[in-house]
RNA sequence: GGUCCCAUCGUCUAGAGGCCUAGGACACAGCCCUUUCAAGGCUGCGGCGCGGGUUCGAAUCCCGCUGGGACCGCCA
């Protein structure tokens, strides 16, 4: 363990539940567990609903499983409590107005309307010390309201009576004792806001630590326009929660020694928050399929075809008539021949179709074009092999080639064909050997090809 | 308009004044292997935004400029 190791370490993700987890919310979750679990703290889930009007339960147990699905788990929350309950902002308006009324007493605050207001008293110092920005030097005077020079006060209390997102945050992190808080960069010029609101309640100021945003191709801001932003996307296009884990984690952090495929608790053990980076990062594509791509091969087998089989019924294959045909292990074993072709979970399931059903081939390919009475021959004389192993059909072929001074490429494309439909897979000798004697010879026949 | 933040290959990043002729990864290009590539191996292309300082020495420190971004909601 590392010298950052600390019990005391408390971090949270506040999401406000107004939509899915997306990857913004994703990034923040995941540096606040990663904090959490290499120091051995505690993560707490709290939910900010004190939107009323966009906030439903419905959101909020889309983000939960959105978390756990990226493998994120929470020490303290809505769903298994804690000491620091209740979880939920809407919960604990009780408390909000305790200490609004205390700023009230005091003439901190006044109110307008039936919302109280926090008064920005002139010329204070809030500067303050962030973890990844290091010194951010703020003085109240620059809190203005927009195209004004006037001081803008600090709304607390809502109309309704729910709190603000600004104040709620101080009063919930005081009190759920909130070591650390990690969020995103966009939150930075909250920052000084909130201090104000410390000191007037006479709070300890927690550590703060700011992480770059992600931006799209374009380098703006992640947002909906840019295509896929929420993290169930990602699921469905194919990608795996451990790959989609990893991708964010090097988002504005790197593991050291060059090493960027990990797991979990690699991550977790190689992390450190003064090793985040400032700039802000693109999302890039190209480098989550790498790395998808790398995860998916080091899956066991049986994880693999987990993965993979959701997409073979996607696009209407029988998966389960071949799992009791000819077992799971025989599907599994049918992927670790696809050897890391295939990026995605479902591209992989797309190049390996012919595993699962003949249909796809059929569909894909005909004969038509090719000599078959030469074909057959070879055929034939390869089909012959004894065992059917992929080794003695490789022999057998190139013996048959070698003896009629011909070319292999001439003779393995049309079986390839024949087999799977496509000019594209695992070496064809194995790949027959996989699908067997009897379906090899059933797929030739069909084309007149034995 | 105001406040704050940021700035290394196209992208993610390493780099804490000499280990930097700036390292790795993705992408891209080429070559090799070969029955195919969407697998594997190798090579290449490509970057410290600009200008001033400080220093014997700066990608690293300071200032300015430029360029980007965030925030300035009774949203969070």
């Amino acid at each position: 363990m590392s010298v950052t190791e600390n019990k005391n370490v408390r971090v949270r993700f506040a999401p406000s539940p107004t939509g899915a987890l997306h990857i913004g919310g994703g990034h923040t979750a995941l540096f606040n567990w990663l904090w959490a679990r290499h120091t051995g703290g505690k993560f707490i889930l709290r939910i900010e609903d004190t939107d009323l009007v966009r906030s439903t339960k419905e959101y909020e147990q889309t983000i939960m499983s959105g978390m756990k699905w990226l493998g994120l788990d929470w020490d303290e929350g809505v769903d298994i409590g804690g000491d620091y309950g209740p979880y939920r902002q809407s919960e604990r308006l009780d408390l909000y107005k305790k200490y609004a009324e205390q700023l009230l007493d005091e003439g901190k605050a006044y109110k307008d309307g039936e919302a109280i207001i926090f008064k920005t008293e002139p010329g204070q110092d809030i500067s303050f010390d962030d973890i990844v920005y290091g010194r951010v030097e703020v003085n109240s005077d620059g809190l203005r309201e927009k195209d004004s020079d006037k001081l803008k006060d600090i709304v607390i209390i809502k109309s309704d009576g729910m709190p603000t997102y600004n104040y709620a945050v101080v009063v919930d992190d005081h009190l759920m004792q909130i070591s650390h808080v990690i969020r995103g960069e966009d939150h930075i010029s909250n920052t000084p806001k909130q201090i104000l609101l410390y000191r007037a309640l006479n709070w300890e100021v927690p550590t703060f630590a700011h992480l770059p945003m992600i931006l799209g191709r374009d380098k703006k801001k992640l947002s909906k326009r840019h295509g896929a932003t929420s993290i169930y996307e990602y699921r469905d296009m194919g990608y795996m929660p451990d790959s989609v884990f990893n991708f964010l984690a090097l988002l504005g952090w790197s593991a050291g020694d060059d090493k960027e495929i990990f797991t979990r608790s690699e991550a977790a053990d190689l992390f450190e928050l003064s090793k985040v980076a400032r700039r802000p990062a693109v999302f890039d594509f190209d480098k989550l399929n790498y790395i998808n791509q790398e995860h998916l091969k080091r899956l066991e087998p049986l994880t693999r075809l987990n993965m993979v089989a959701p997409f073979w019924g996607e696009a209407g294959l029988d998966v389960e008539a071949v799992k009791n045909s000819r077992g799971e292990k025989w599907l599994a074993d049918a992927l670790t021949l696809m050897a890391g072709r295939g990026r995605t979970a479902k591209e992989m399931a797309e190049f390996s179709d012919y595993f699962v059903s003949f249909e796809p081939v059929k569909q894909r390919w005909n004969a038509d074009e090719l000599d078959k009475d030469k074909l057959k021959k070879f055929y034939e004389f390869v089909f012959a092999a004894k065992d059917f192993k992929a080794s003695e059909l490789e022999e057998l072929a190139r013996k048959w080639v070698e003896e009629n001074g011909v070319k292999m490429k001439d003779y393995a494309m049309p079986l390839r064909y024949a087999l799977t439909g496509m000019k594209v897979s695992p070496g064809i000798f194995e790949v027959a050997e996989h699908l067997g004697r009897e379906e090899c010879e059933k797929r030739l026949k069909f084309f007149g090809l034995l």
